[in-house]
DNA sequence: ACATATTTTTAGGCTAATCTAAAAATTTAT
DNA sequence: ATAAATTTTTAGATTAGCCTAAAAATATGT
């Protein structure tokens, strides 16, 4: 049995959950498409293949969702990218705009013991170089409370927790400006004008940063308890 | 330019080249099918396209040669291969029957810079973990001088550094012996009858191995200067 | 509601990598 | 030196994954 699935349909499962993880309908042949830089021909040639190995469920011309063994794939592919880039990141010193291309071809590496001693190794990490959850071995991913840095109000604080945006550009970006994860933040000021908000940093400074970089940083408020 | 070469290609290039280590003659087509498992025509039709990209020289039913660019691929494969196999038994704990195949795929990862920082991580370590030599980034290999252990003579005492087989059945007789890279032994005495040997460990112990250990076995001799 | 725009599927073709069977070349043995 | 055995190549198919262009289905706008 087994029927062994490749790295080209490995890549296609985890595009389709990750589109699915925020749009709760059926993924569409387009929007696959666009995630895989493929054409909307391709795609249906791929989803009837994947349909006929029961990792998702096709209907024509109704987008597709995916089967419980089609998720389980996705799941520990997402699991197999993050942890490499942890690996990556935190023993081999590379930075974290830097690992996104290399863990997409060790994600695809086959060997469930493997990943396993890589998590035991890197001490169990729940979360990635950007912030982004690491499932178990079960799929199940640990849930945060977080908020867009663009959604909160005037004097509240917290931490940076992770980015809504994995580009290269982003990342040496908020290198630059200091706003790498874990670093603590209040929102001074938001400006109606163009939707910059100021930002004060632990050490004193204070920023301003634009609308869209606001809207890619996540935040978790801080409370009193701590 | 560049022309990409596929995992596939890439095996073809290092089975190739593992032949023609050995034998100094061109490789046959049938020796290439041996080693990747695979039927003559596949080969003929692979070796075509490696001709084409100036990967191997080819002449019909003469075998092939590699190229220098070939050659530059095959080595570059085995220094990865090597390293993930010192990354996998040093840092993941694998034992040394258990990393090859992992190995196996881990060497077809796209990343100059990644080889380099593990070569740095595990401390530019010069031979894998079955005692084979890790070439450097220009392809170079560590000579070492070794000898058969079936091609000792009796008082003669030096340390296992290295494996013949690489099979599971023999790594695991290795360990169980206690015969693990390192080891230091004597041969007591050679038994003409069938060729086995006696030979003296460390902690004393005497044990009988058969010629055909005794043939799979590479030792460093040492001399009085130690 | 019906014309237009968009999305999706189908049709037909291409390449890499594989296979089996048959033909051709080379090597070995008498 | 010729026949027999072996090796290698060619021929013809197959499968996965991709493409473009055309057809079909669905969604949108007035
Ligand atoms: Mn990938
Ligand atoms: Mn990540
Ligand atoms: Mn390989
Ligand atoms: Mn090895």
């Amino acid at each position: 049995m087994e029927s062994s699935i490749s790295q080209t349909e490995e890549n296609y499962l985890k595009a389709i959950y990750k589109i699915q993880e925020r749009a709760s309908k059926p993924a569409s042949t387009n929007a696959i498409a666009a995630a895989m830089s493929t054409s909307a021909a391709s795609v249906t040639d791929m989803i009837k293949r994947l349909s006929e190995k029961d990792l998702v469920n096709y209907e024509r011309y109704r987008g597709v969702t995916m089967t419980k063994d089609g998720q389980r794939i996705a799941t520990t592919l997402i699991r197999k990218h993050r942890l490499w880039e942890v690996f990556l990141v935190e023993k081999l010193d590379f930075s974290w705009d830097e690992v996104h291309d290399i863990a997409e071809q060790l994600e695809h590496i086959q060997s469930a013991e493997l990943i396993e001693r890589l998590d035991e190794y890197l001490e169990f990490p729940r979360f990635d170089p950007h912030g982004d959850p690491i499932p178990d071995a079960d799929g199940v991913f640990t849930h945060r409370k977080q908020v867009l840095l663009g959604e909160m109000s005037a004097n509240e604080v917290g931490v940076i927790v992770g980015v809504q945006d994995h580009t290269s550009d982003f990342l040496q970006y908020l290198d630059r400006m200091e706003l790498t994860l874990g670093t603590e933040i209040k929102l001074l000021e938001k400006y109606a004008y163009d939707d910059s908000v100021k930002i004060l940093l632990s050490n004193d400074k204070e920023i301003v940063i634009s609308k869209k970089v606001s809207q890619h940083l996540f935040i978790q408020k801080e409370f009193l308890e701590k």
